[in-house]
RNA sequence: GGAAAGGUGGCCGAGUGGUCUAAGGCGGCGGUCUUGAAAACCGCUGUAGGGCUCCGCCCUACCGUGAGUUCGAAUCUCACCCUUUCCGCCA
């Protein structure tokens, strides 16, 4: 959410920022004409209650019945303008909250201007240590089911197109995947959290999910619960409408979740192999800051979930992405993408944000530094570390034996239990 | 799902229609006293919005949420949400 001040302030800094993002910007001028108004009604009301306040004192003291019957009726129509008012100001501003919530964030001024895609940057590219395949690789949907670890017509029979099932020790590699991705966080300095996977729709808003992209979302109409899109979600609702002690930040928390996307935008595509189902597993980093400090955790960030890459040996570039490919919420964001030899693609694997205030806005989230001191917004700061089935695609593509079989990574072994994968 | 009790400031807790400008206590901050500390005493204490002559002052709103009654609501009415306990069900 955009701080209306800003808006107010400076509208051409946000005119900016929205063409930028290939925004619309006339909502600008609706909010700034709503706000005129929305004031200049406050101000008239905010009187008329002060002259009633006052007045309804006086009667209670009154002795004379004349003029305490006038009053109460002088009083009576003082208070019909005052439901006038706040009739005209309750729908001046659910428009004007509704018209603000639907603005994206401010990009930093390091995220590159761009009108699509191709104009992100790629910042570096890492080579793996692990040596490139002298033998034409398999795509991981074939290589898995000839092992029998990805069953793909059974997850259809279930659940119906972009749903599978993994078998033994496919199944065995993505739950080793999470614990070890878990406990590097731990080094890493993050508390693991256990979450909801349903949440309330405020929860859902205070990320910014909702109400743009309720399309892409679950919804349980019995209860009214949403199920997460990813842990950023219950993670930003984690300390809604809390001010926090200054000196506890920044709180660094990891959880593992699954993530259910209803894909809708993008009917057709990716629907092949693992890449991109409506229910995968995430394990996720996320970070509260003070305002100063939250670009050194997006680096911080960025670093370990790059870590995890350089763990398994895999190559992987860093992207930083243009304003046209930023999301919703986000003012910077690095993506980082595996290569994998079966597909033959750089998969995104991993994306790293700043928020800023944004989500702090919306889910209410301050900080004092330190006792009587005015509650300030904190920046809150995301990041995939990693998405479990790109993850998966990656290893088992870049570990394929000439034979099939596939090389379990060394990290790996202690949690996946085996060297060798050679079927379920 | 059924029944009962409850929801008031950072915390505890009083308050059943009119200086509530929410008592009192705890905690915290500042001060007096002290060699220092403790104790005692004095003062201060939240969030949001708006206005102004803007280091400050003034106004408005906020007692779980939302509607309603009233000149006036923490207090009365209705609906909802949440918490606790008991019963039912259950891994």
């Amino acid at each position: 959410m955009l701080d209306i001040n800003l808006i107010r302030k400076d509208p051409d800094l946000v005119r900016t920022a929205l063409l930028n993002r290939g925004y619309d910007p006339a909502p600008l001028d609706e909010i700034l004409a709503l706000d005129v108004q929305r004031r200049s009604i406050i101000a008239r009301n905010d009187e008329l209650r002060a002259l009633r306040n006052e007045v309804s004192k006086q009667i209670g003291r009154m002795k004379d019945v004349a003029e305490r019957e006038a009053k109460i009726a002088e009083m009576r129509r003082v208070g019909d303008e005052i439901d006038l008012l706040d009739a005209e100001l309750r729908k001046i501003e659910a428009q004007l909250h509704e018209l603000i919530a639907s603005l994206p964030n401010l990009p930093d001024p390091r995220t590159p201007i761009g009108p699509d895609e191709s104009h992100n940057v790629v910042v570096r590219e890492e080579r793996g240590w692990l040596p490139a395949p002298t033998f034409d690789v398999k795509p991981h949907w074939e290589i898995g089911e000839q092992l029998g670890i990805i069953d793909f017509e059974r997850g259809v029979k279930l659940s119906g197109t972009r749903f599978y099932v993994l078998n033994g020790w496919g199944a065995r590699l993505q739950r080793g995947l999470i614990a070890w991705m878990l406990d590097l966080r731990r080094e890493q300095g993050y508390v693991e959290r256990y979450l909801p996977f349903m949440v309330r729709s405020d929860v859902v808003f205070g990320a910014g999910q909702l109400p743009k992209f309720r399309d892409n979302l679950y919804h349980d109409a019995e209860e009214d619960f949403w199920f997460v899109p990813t842990a950023e979600v219950p993670l930003t609702g984690l300390h809604s409408a809390e001010i926090l002690d200054g000196n506890a930040l920044p709180l660094l928390y990891a959880a593992y979740t699954p993530c259910f996307r209803r894909e809708k935008m993008s009917a057709g595509k990716d629907v092949r192999g693992l890449k991109r189902g409506h229910q995968f597993d995430k394990v996720e980093m996320y970070a509260i800051t003070k305002p100063e400090e939250s670009d050194h955790y997006l680096e911080k960030m960025l670093h370990d979930a790059e870590e995890t890459l350089r763990r398994l040996g895999l190559t992987y570039r860093v992207k930083l992405l243009c304003t046209a490919d930023l999301g919703f919420a986000a003012r910077i964001t690095y993506d980082i993408e595996v290569w994998s030899p079966g597909v033959r693609e750089w998969l995104e694997v991993s994306s790293v944000s700043n928020t800023g205030d944004f989500q702090a806005r919306r889910a209410n989230i301050k900080f004092r530094r330190e006792r009587g001191a005015k509650a300030e917004f904190v920046h809150t700061l995301n990041g995939s570390g990693l998405a479990l089935p790109r993850t998966m695609i990656a290893i088992l593509e870049n570990y394929q034996q000439p034979d099939g079989s596939i090389v379990v990574p060394e990290v790996l072994r202690p949690y996946v239990g085996t060297d060798l994968i050679r079927g379920a």
